[in-house]
RNA sequence: GUGGUUGUAGCUCAAUUGGCAGAGCAUCGGAUUGUGGUUCCGAGGGUUGCCGGUUCAAGCCCGGUCUACCACCCCA
C-alpha cells in the first residue's frame, strides 16, 4: 500500500455513485411516505451536549458514543439517536404545541460499537414521532406508517412483519409475582430480554437470585414460557387467569381493552395482517412506557429493520414537563441489505439525456448547443478532449449509453442541422428546434 | 471490550509438497469501422492488508496487528 489508507474508518461507508443512488432512493421513499401521513420534516444539529444523552440513557452510554471535548471544553457527542434532540427542540415550545404534532426526519447517526452485519458506526435513520396524543390511535397510526415505509419499497407480507408487545402488560405480570420496585423490574426485564438465547437452567439460576425463592422462580419460569407463546388477547388473559391468582384483573382488563383498541385501529387501517401480538419483544422496555413494536424481515434471524413505541415519561425527564409521545426509527443498513437481497432497488438511471459529438471544426457551435439543452433542463455530456475526432467521440458517447446521441458534422452545421439518434430513431433536425424536439 | 473465521490488481478469482505473482472483466491507449457499442493489438495497475520471525527461498509456515465477517457485550 502506497500513500494513504484507502478505506474509510471502521464502521463507516463510502458511497460511490451507485451506492449513493440507492441511498437517495431510500431517502426519497421514506420522505414521500412520511408526507402522505402528514408528517413535517425537521432536522437538528449533528452534535449535541453529552448530557442530553447521558440524562436519557445513563452514564454508561458514553462508552457507546463518539464523545469528546470541544475547544471551549464542552463535553459533546455525535448524536447516536434523534429522540433526545427532538425532545429538546419540541421542549422549547411545549406550552403552545399543536397537538398532535407529527414530525419526521432522516439523519446520519453515530454509535461507537463494534461493527457487524447490519450494524455500523455511522448509519442513517428514518425517525417519526407523534407528540401530544396519548390514545392508542396514535400508536396504531404510527405502526401503519412503519408498515407503509416498507411496503413503499415493494416489500410484501412474505418479506416482513411487525411484532407488537407491551411494557405495561409485563409490569402487570411482574406485579402479580410481587415485583414492584423499579430496580427489580429492570433486572427481570433484563432476564426476559435474554430469554430465548439462554438455557432454562441458566434462566432459573438468575430468577432464583432475583426472587430469592427457587419455587417461585420455577413458577415464574414455567408460566412466563406460556405467556411468551400467547398470540391473542384471549391467550394473554388466560395466562393471567390460570397462572396467577394474585393478578390485578381490573388493571389487566383495562390494559387489554386498550390493546384491543390498538388492534381494531390496525384492522381499520388495513395493516392488521402484518402485525403479530408477541410479548417476546422486551428490548428497549426500560425506555418505553407502553406499546412497543419491532419490524423484522421474514426468514433470516437478522437484526430488526425498525423499532419503536410509546415513551410518555421522556419529556418530563428531559425538559421537566410531561407530554405523551410515540415514535419509531428505521435504519438504512438492514434495509439496504434486504432490498439488495430481494433486488428491489430500481435499475441504474444515471444515463444522461444527450451526448453531443462533433467534428472539432464545429466545437464552438456544439458547445453552444450543449448549453442551450442544459438550460432547457436536459443533462448533456460532450467530449472534453480537444483532439478526439468524431469516431472516437462516438465510441465514448455510446459507452455512456445516453438516451440520444446528437452529431454535428461540418456539413450538417452548414445547413443549420444536426443528426439525433435515439435507441430506435434517427433523424436530421434543425439545430434551433432540438430543445423542442427533445421535449416531446 | 472478549473469543473465532478471514484478507492476492478497481471487481470476480487462479497460483502442485514453500520455488520467477497470473487470468477474465473493468480502465487507458492504438488499429479498423472516414458516423456506432463489435473485432484486433497494446499498456497501466500488486512490497499478496500491515509489521516481524523461520527458511537458500514465504501469497503459502509461525507470532503480532488491522479490516471485514461470526458469536458474546450492547442494541437508544
Amino acid at each position: 500500500m502506497k500513500g494513504i489508507e484507502r478505506e474509510p474508518l471502521p464502521g463507516f461507508r463510502d458511497f460511490e455513485p451507485a451506492d449513493c443512488a440507492q441511498r437517495n432512493f431510500i431517502f426519497n421513499q421514506w420522505r414521500s411516505v412520511a408526507h402522505t401521513f402528514g408528517y413535517e420534516e425537521f432536522d437538528g444539529p449533528i452534535v449535541e451536549a453529552l448530557v442530553l444523552f447521558t440524562q436519557k440513557s445513563g452514564p454508561e452510554i458514553v462508552e457507546q458514543l463518539f464523545a469528546f471535548q470541544d475547544k471551549g471544553e464542552r463535553a459533546i457527542a455525535l448524536r447516536p439517536e434523534m429522540t433526545p434532540s427532538l425532545v429538546r427542540m419540541v421542549g422549547k415550545r411545549l406550552a403552545t404545541l399543536k397537538r398532535p404534532t407529527k414530525w419526521f426526519n432522516i439523519t446520519e447517526q453515530f454509535r461507537y460499537e463494534r461493527p457487524q452485519k447490519g450494524r455500523l458506526r455511522s448509519f442513517y435513520q428514518f425517525n417519526a414521532d407523534i407528540i401530544g396524543e396519548s390514545s392508542s390511535a396514535a400508536d396504531a397510526e404510527l405502526i401503519a406508517l412503519a408498515i407503509a415505509t416498507f411496503q413503499k419499497f415493494g416489500l410484501k407480507k412474505e418479506h416482513f412483519h411487525v411484532r407488537l408487545s407491551d411494557r405495561q402488560l409485563w409490569v402487570l405480570w411482574l406485579k402479580a409475582f410481587g415485583v414492584n420496585q423499579e430496580q427489580e423490574v429492570g433486572a427481570l426485564l433484563g432476564i426476559l430480554d435474554k430469554w430465548e438465547r439462554r438455557s432454562p437452567e441458566s434462566i432459573q439460576e438468575d430468577l432464583t437470585a432475583s426472587f430469592k425463592d427457587s419455587t417461585k422462580a420455577t413458577l415464574f419460569l414455567n408460566t412466563t414460557e406460556v405467556l411468551r407463546k400467547a398470540r391473542t388477547l384471549d391467550a394473554i388473559r388466560e395466562c393471567f387467569h390460570n397462572c396467577q391468582p394474585s393478578s390485578d384483573m381490573e388493571a389487566l382488563e383495562q390494559r387489554l381493552s386498550e390493546l384491543k383498541v390498538l388492534l381494531q385501529e390496525l384492522e381499520s387501517l388495513g395493516v392488521r395482517d402484518w402485525v403479530t401480538l408477541d410479548l417476546t419483544i422486551v428490548r428497549g422496555l426500560a425506555y418505553y412506557t407502553g406499546f412497543v413494536f419491532e419490524v423484522f424481515g421474514n426468514g433470516d434471524q437478522g437484526r430488526a429493520l425498525a423499532g419503536g413505541g410509546r415513551y410518555d415519561h421522556l419529556f418530563e425527564k428531559l425538559v421537566g414537563q410531561p407530554m405523551p409521545a410515540v415514535g419509531f426509527a428505521a435504519g438504512d443498513v438492514t434495509l439496504t441489505d434486504l432490498l439488495r437481497k430481494q433486488t428491489l432497488f430500481p435499475p441504474d438511471q444515471s444515463a444522461v439525456d444527450c451526448y453531443v459529438v462533433f467534428e472539432q471544426t464545429e466545437r464552438q457551435r456544439a458547445l453552444l448547443l450543449a448549453q442551450q439543452l442544459r438550460a432547457a433542463g436536459f443533462s448533456v455530456l460532450y467530449s472534453l478532449d480537444l483532439q478526439k475526432d468524431l469516431g472516437k467521440q462516438q465510441k465514448k458517447a455510446y459507452a455512456d449509453d445516453p438516451h440520444y446521441v446528437i452529431t454535428l458534422t461540418h456539413e450538417l452545421v452548414s445547413q443549420a442541422k444536426a443528426q439525433i439518434k435515439g435507441a430506435e430513431s434517427e433523424q436530421i433536425v434543425d439545430l434551433k428546434s432540438l430543445p423542442e424536439y427533445l421535449k416531446q
